[in-house]
DNA sequence: TAATATCCTACCAAATTAGTAGAATAATGT
DNA sequence: ACATTATTCTACTAATTTGGTAGGATATTA
């Protein structure tokens, strides 16, 4: 499952994609808007600047402005920053790879069918974007 | 990603899958040949034994065994029961649902596309038996 | 009734998740 | 220059989950 820090991250996300095109959005404003903690949220919004997913402006008239169009950030990307692994093991992580102890890799059935769900999954994380996900959208399937 | 204790119960299934048809198998002997903490994998089979999985014997010529054969016991099942939900969301979890806070449901593009990859993950998952990830065994895709 | 092996209750340590506090830094307007 | 504003950084803390362990109770067989 998603940890409640990926929940915030993508409807603080949402919200910077509502006001897209608007300049820079209070990270307070975000927080009352989204019920997210404020100082929880500072942390969020720091690592996905850091991933590149933002622009900040300190000061007055400052502020998070998403620095790619909605369309271009898919939701595996976000996930991977601040969730983590997709993969449900690790020996089948493509950005996350971990050797199993105790776990031949060539000859592990468990290791085969998770990769196919890591291939089923990716398929849709990493064509959808936060367009997508903006509640007025109609998803086409 | 799976817990560690998810990954314990496959590969203790898998033992019992190659032996099925054998008798009882000590969960000692299980431990030893997968390299699992003894006492941890007694709490797993005791689990997957609640969960109609196993039979269990006591005593001389005891052990546990697979109640069912491979090919009956789909992954997503396991999972499940040691793991919890396969969604990534509580919202979408057909088998752990828990309402979202904060967020209207019908009206959630996030939740849309979340339903989506349950599916995607759910078709792989419900369909693959511990028969498919014996070692031996050629997966058919 | 001894030996064997699962079952059960309860605990414990480490890791992760969720959240907070407060000062430092940068930008802006006057 | 200086006050104001808003992000950034470091460093905690609390709660929950994960990964175990200990030891006795119970059932079965011989
Ligand atoms: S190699 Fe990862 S589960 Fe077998
Ligand atoms: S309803 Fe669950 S994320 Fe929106």
């Amino acid at each position: 499952m998603l940890s409640k820090k990926t929940q915030y991250a993508f409807r603080a996300l949402t919200d910077l994609a509502e006001n897209y095109g608007k300049g820079p959005i209070h990270i307070c404003d975000i927080a009352s808007r989204k019920n997210i903690p404020l100082k929880f949220l500072e942390n969020i919004l720091n690592e996905l600047k850091k991933s590149d997913f933002l622009e900040s402006k300190k000061g007055k008239g400052g502020g998070y402005v998403l620095k790619h169009s909605p369309k271009k950030i898919n939701l595996a990307a976000v996930i991977r920053i601040i969730n983590g692994p997709i993969a449900l093991l690790p020996c089948v992580s493509l950005n996350f790879y971990r050797r199993c102890e105790d776990c031949n890799e060539e000859n592990c059935g468990l290791r085969r069918v998770m990769a196919m769900t890591r291939d089923a999954t990716l398929k849709i994380l990493e064509k959808k974007t936060l367009q997508d996900i903006l509640s007025g959208e109609r998803l086409i399937i």
